[in-house]
DNA sequence: CGGATGTCAGTCGAACTGATATGA
DNA sequence: CTCATATCAGTTCGACTGACATCC
């Protein structure tokens, strides 16, 4: 429960906004992860990295590729492997509600401090990792 | 991002449990505050404690009721207040899983220490706190 | 009356399972 | 053939909104 508290109280902030731009968390968390690669990821590698399943993923892809938010070919080398790629659109959103992501971390940060905020990640991460 | 997977590595461990008792994560946090509390809860207060929203939770609730989990009559001093209790079976249900939980926490705490546990609980409040 | 509480109805997004196409 | 990858189909659940009944 404190884990959910604490992303509750993260997240009611960022909602909005990407309402405003009509994208649910979980699109977001795909076009970040996408924005973030500097390489085409495949369903299973964007699966992994947004706590999505596979055809959850595969629907929201759908939609979004519907929006020209992003691109799907199949890979060269071996063609069950789809690739996903961040369209010109896509990107030009992240960086349009990137700062505004940005300064919801701010404000964490300020309201912790810089070092309980490392601590915490640390912390986390270690929670994590017990999977 | 942090906080999704720290939960999601906690909660993949306790899923399977709620699973085998036909129980979902959200029926498993009202069961949870109703055995916690020592009194009824309004829906309303419900709703605060286990982050859910009144819509939902009312659909929750009715099928809970259904199940003999919760019981729901109203207040006597006022009459839209709702007051929600625990059945018999329903706390039958929380002493049965009680324990897995309580190992599922005790394996936090094995693997971040209590020193550390503590830190992340506190550090977390705050977080949680901000709003 | 105005404000609070809870429920209902309906829509939507995502979780999840099982089956299936396709290719390594 | 096997295994992996992705998608499809269908169901279930909860989020969310707007309307509404009820009561303070």
């Amino acid at each position: 429960m404190a884990l959910m508290r604490a992303r509750e109280s993260v997240m009611s902030r960022f909602r909005p906004i990407l309402a405003e731009y009509g994208l649910t968390e979980q699109q977001w968390r795909v076009l970040r992860a996408l924005a973030a690669a500097d390489k085409p990821l495949s369903v299973g590698e964007l699966a992994e990295q947004t706590l999505l399943l596979g055809p959850s993923l595969s629907r929201m892809l759908a939609s979004m590729e519907r929006r020209a938010l992003i691109d799907r070919t199949s890979a060269r080398t071996d063609a069950r492997r789809a690739q996903v790629t961040i369209t010109r659109r896509g990107l030009e959103l992240v960086t349009r509600i990137g700062p505004e992501s940005e300064a919801a971390y701010g404000e964490l940060e300020s309201e912790l401090g810089p070092d309980e905020l490392e601590t915490l990640h640390q912390l986390l991460d270690r929670v994590a990792a017990m999977s």
